[in-house]
DNA sequence: GACCGCCGTCTAACAGCGTTCAAAAATCCG
DNA sequence: CGGATTTTTGAACGCTGTTAGACGGCGGTC
């Protein structure tokens, strides 16, 4: 122990100062990111929004991107939560499966903001260079709680893990292409509904789980 | 005509060499872009690659978006190309429906580059603010084309237009959905083979055309 | 009570970006 | 060749994320 602490409780409450400040600049930022867009929220603007210079931010985030990394944090426990409480609205399996389902695709419909962020990891920003591996694990862990309800559901109206697992994964794609592709706004077959078609789908999988055991067949061909 | 023209061939010469300049510096955007990718190719890179100033590049493109816009162009009627003649090499209709989808899926799969180009436009780049309200028109008319054998598979196979237009629309969200969520490489869900969901999904769709006429029900409920 | 050290912030600057503008070069025509 | 037009250039602008060094203030030690 190289360090000899001065006194009991003065890192702890360093510590606590530190992370208001984190999240105060956290909060500028969403508040920038929400009006400007993300590509439009500039360092410096964020900075002045939480009544800084550019430079303090370095003092407590490694750089731009991490502050995206943290908000991504963020806006996947909100993910979860909602998807959890629509899940847990429901009693029957078939119900809280098709709530959750529906509160993912809702949640990023309603929260354009939480959609571009997405986004933008999956487009290939955020790289885990100076941001660290742990992030991908916590991303990883999130969604898989974000969407958990879906496959417990599926497997409670009797599919196999297995078959569960690849039903998670088709809603999952089907929801994000439905919503990236209804967000630009410019793609004319995406103009009409596209929580009806996410309805529509997810109505048919739904049924095909509880006619058949699966609606898609996990050998295929 | 305010402009008399001096001698008759002359403005079509002047035009098929701005063309061949055009061309020039789109094929040294698209080396300098495989190489860089889409963030990393910047402007002063291009216009080296070109073997030119970046301020010569404003003469023959109005942005850089303009020349991102173009090379979309191009993208996608490549993207046709492909899907039409993956369709035209099936003789029967759902043969037809499942290989013009299966090649638009393997299309992007196998050249990141144009994933990256499709996205950036989803990510709402390429506003139409210079770069007039036509480009909107030839992106919507490209992607009707590629995805034209798709739908009229399904019509073939006796679908109504309105439920083969569904299908059309659900097969590219869901192709959408898995291209982008398996193209970062970091959402572990999807480290499995896309190529595989994508053939399962398909099958499905086709099957349920061939058995019950629709898929998924164009009334849901 | 004076001093030292760290913490948090600021000022100033860097290199890079897309873009613009006036001037120069190159090209073409009579 | 002369003059007009089309292309290209060099230099600059304002913006971006980021870094280095200096400065004030506060906490703990002598």
């Amino acid at each position: 122990m190289p360090l000899s602490p001065k006194s009991p409780g003065r890192a702890a409450r360093r510590q606590s100062v530190g992370d208001h400040k984190r999240e105060l600049i956290l909060g500028a930022a969403r508040r920038v990111f929400e009006s400007e867009g993300l590509d439009g929220a500039s360092l410096r603007a964020i900075a002045a929004e939480a009544g800084y210079t550019p430079a303090a931010l370095y003092f407590h985030f490694d750089s731009k991107e991490a502050i995206y990394a943290e908000m991504l944090d963020i806006s996947l426990g909100r993910l979860a939560d909602a998807v959890l409480a629509a899940a847990d609205a429901e009693a029957e399996p078939a119900g809280r499966l098709r709530a959750a389902a529906l509160a993912f695709f809702a949640f990023y419909a309603e929260n354009p903001r939480d959609l571009d962020l997405g986004f933008y990891l999956l487009r290939g920003g955020l790289k885990p260079k100076g941001l660290g591996r742990a992030r991908d694990e916590r991303l990883n862990a999130a969604l898989a709680v974000a969407l958990a309800p879906i496959g417990a559901g599926a497997e409670a109206l009797g599919a196999t893990p297995e078959a569960a697992r690849l039903l998670v994964v088709d809603v999952f794609a089907h929801a994000v292409g439905l919503l990236l592709l209804t967000h630009t706004g410019r793609i004319r077959m995406f103009e009409a509904s596209a929580p009806d078609l996410m309805r529509r789908y997810l109505d048919e999988r739904v049924r095909g789980l509880l006619a058949g055991g699966a609606g898609l067949p996990d050998g295929r061909g």
